[in-house]
DNA sequence: TATTGGATCGCC
DNA sequence: GCGATCCAATAG
């Protein structure tokens, strides 16, 4: 019976904690990106629990969204993104990183919420290992380095989110201001002030974080 | 087959 | 502020 520190006060089996179902995945994408943030992503390695809470994401909504990987159509790459809601889009960008979505809505609409900041929890010292550095405010504070801290690449690409490998539990981190703003990083859809983050959290990740 | 630009990061 | 680094999409 394996015991972790999912909230630092108390160790409980992680066993014990129920995984957030597909349902919560399967509704409007801006409501889910809200509504992650506060839960605890849980990346589980053979004998290994890393663990972070929720702390910044960002919406990709429908194929009219200039700024989503699936504006123009279905590729082989975006095809995750029409599959039904609860599983990972994984993808490799500018030649180094990974980032890391949750597909939201039904089947055959594209739409996912990109995890862009965690804070993390359990398995600091191995989130540590992989990133080369000991600064833990700096550990997964964007998606790049989130996904090389729980070592999540394209091979996890279209796994489901109630696997074990890769789930949500709730947190019971529950009272803090929701903040929103541009997403970062789109040259197109600057109008949509679809990025939420935790208002003053100091996981979030750098570029914009306040107003 | 070639070219271009991208939901980033870390170092200068 | 800029280079690394490479995949995906588009054009030819």
């Amino acid at each position: 019976m394996r015991k972790i520190n999912i909230e630092s006060s108390q160790a409980v089996s992680i066993d014990k904690l129920p995984k957030i179902g597909p349902e919560f995945f399967n509704r409007p994408t801006l409501l889910v990106a809200q509504e992650l943030l506060g839960t605890v992503l849980v990346r589980q390695i053979d004998e290994s629990i890393l663990t972070g809470r929720i702390v910044e994401t960002e919406a990709y909504f429908g194929e009219d969204d200039p700024a989503s990987h699936a504006h123009g159509g279905p590729t082989p790459r975006n095809r995750i993104m029409y599959g039904p809601a609860g599983f990972a889009y994984i993808y490799f960008i500018y030649g180094n990183h990974h980032c890391l979505n949750f597909v939201t809505e039904a089947e055959g609409f594209p739409a996912a919420v990109l995890i862009r900041a965690l804070h993390p929890l359990a398995g600091v010292k191995i989130m540590r290992r992989n990133r080369g550095q000991a600064n833990l405010a700096d550990l997964t504070n964007g998606p790049g380095k989130l996904c090389l801290a729980l070592e999540i690449d394209k091979s996890l690409n279209g796994i489901s989110l109630y696997s074990d490998e890769l789930h949500l539990v709730r947190g019971d981190y529950h009272w803090f201001e929701i903040s929103n703003g541009p997403r970062v990083g789109v040259s197109q859809g600057k109008n949509r002030r679809w990025r939420f983050f935790l208002k003053d959290d100091p996981y979030v990740s750098n570029p914009i974080r306040s107003k």
